[in-house]
DNA sequence: CAGGATTTGTTCGTATGTATA
DNA sequence: TTATACATACGAACAAATCCT
């Protein structure tokens, strides 16, 4: 229970930072909660009464805290039956062979990739390196947005080089899949060569496109691909709504 | 330009928050424009006395402000020349073998673990199933930041079953590194089983461990790590800063 | 190469606000 | 309340390294 002085404002405690809310304290509590385990998944919080009367404040407060708990991805209510924890995300493995919709697949949800908007467009000294062509020959860029079951996953900026791939674009809304894309192309099979994470916010646009609130945190995958033979076919830019994903690596 | 009292102490303004000191807010200004990308990696921030005379502040001021973005490895000072914005980050390859002392050694710079707290606790369900202990058994749980030329990269939260590893944060303190303190129970070898990677913010705490600004990027990696007969060994919860380190898979 | 201009590093001194015993 | 220590901030001067004409 939060003390707090006769006129009503909280008081410096232990958990309580100066100029801190009463709303984002309950709220960052259960946070501490809910991802140390208190709660596990599915489990239904104390009713909103329950919490104001714990910790002394107006059930408005609770519900503020509660809309937080909400924006951070952690919680989400059912009207009339309560607020409920939702911390499972998607496990995405990163492999030799990773493909999002098998990996999608696999853990029993619908894949889909939409390909949003393609350029043609001068390599930069970074993509024309990792495609090994020279800097400043073109390459094609795919926008693409990936789902399991409708839900917003991960925003990809794809790179091709173009004089081999110049008509992916096309290629790609035909068959909504790199896999057979790359087999319409003659390439049966292709390996991750490495992937680099990093991790950010989400911008305006990519928030947007995750349906996403912004400055919500972003994983950042950059990827190469290669054939079999060790020759660079794409590079990927990654964003993947940590929220909502958790990439694995198995070794 | 901040405005200033007479007596010279700083008047609050848009740009710095009540009882934030003034080289703190210059600091912070600079950590967004170089994170924002206003400077590129390389380039010169502006000579002292410019930066003192846009803010109309003493020069030793802005130091005092670059001192605490050279602390936070954003930038770097050579004398009669200028201050530099350093934004590479360290490449943290996860493998079989994942040794923080090895892999800043690899890339030329001084490694440091340094235990924070330890306390014996029961050991959670989820900590319980990763190191194959009975749930409520104690574990021992170890508060490590690890440093790469003094500067925090990560903090992480170490758990190994107290049955086995009863003094392990004495033996700890004295190798200071996880490899040497297992090669004193008789584990030579240990390896990667799994890693989990996600993405959060700091919170007030790591924050502060880490040397970062609240609300920054936090790679959150979690992970197993068994003997060569797949004993588990020691379970992990790295928090990492993004803006200094990117997880690099090979495959 | 010379030499002046620029830029960071260092050391004095002064004053004030804050935290602690 | 007082005394002490510490952090913040300003000012001036000079040293040392670098840059540029």
């Amino acid at each position: 229970m939060l003390t707090r002085t006769p006129r009503g404002l909280p008081r410096k405690n232990s958990l309580q930072a100066q100029g801190v809310t009463l709303w984002r304290c309950i709220a960052d509590d259960f946070e501490q909660l809910i991802l140390l385990g208190k709660y596990e998944n599915g489990e239904r919080l104390p009713a909103e009464l329950d919490v104001a009367g714990r910790y002394g404040v107006n059930r408005h407060t609770v519900r503020r805290a509660m809309a937080e708990l909400a924006v951070r991805g952690l919680v989400y209510t059912e009207r009339g039956s309560g607020t409920f924890v939702k911390t499972d995300k998607l496990d995405y493995p990163i492999r030799r062979r990773t493909r999002f919709s098998e990996i999608v697949a696999a853990s029993g949800h619908e894949a889909e990739g939409r390909l949003q908007r393609h350029r043609v467009e001068p390599a930069s000294p970074e993509i024309a390196e990792r495609l090994k062509i020279e800097p400043g020959k073109n390459a094609v860029r795919l926008e693409i947005v990936r789902t399991a079951d409708r839900v917003p996953i991960s925003v990809s900026t794809t790179w091709f080089a173009a004089d081999r791939f110049g008509d992916v674009a096309k290629i790609f809304r035909r068959h909504r899949s790199i896999t057979r894309t790359l087999a319409h192309y003659g390439i049966s099979d292709y390996r991750r060569q490495w992937t680099r994470i990093t991790a950010t916010f989400a911008d305006a646009v990519d928030a947007g496109r995750l349906r996403l609130s912004v400055q919500r945190p972003i994983l950042v995958v950059e990827s190469l691909d290669v054939t079999s033979e060790d020759v660079p076919v794409l590079t990927t830019r990654g964003r993947f709504a940590a929220d909502r994903a958790a990439l694995i690596v198995e070794s």
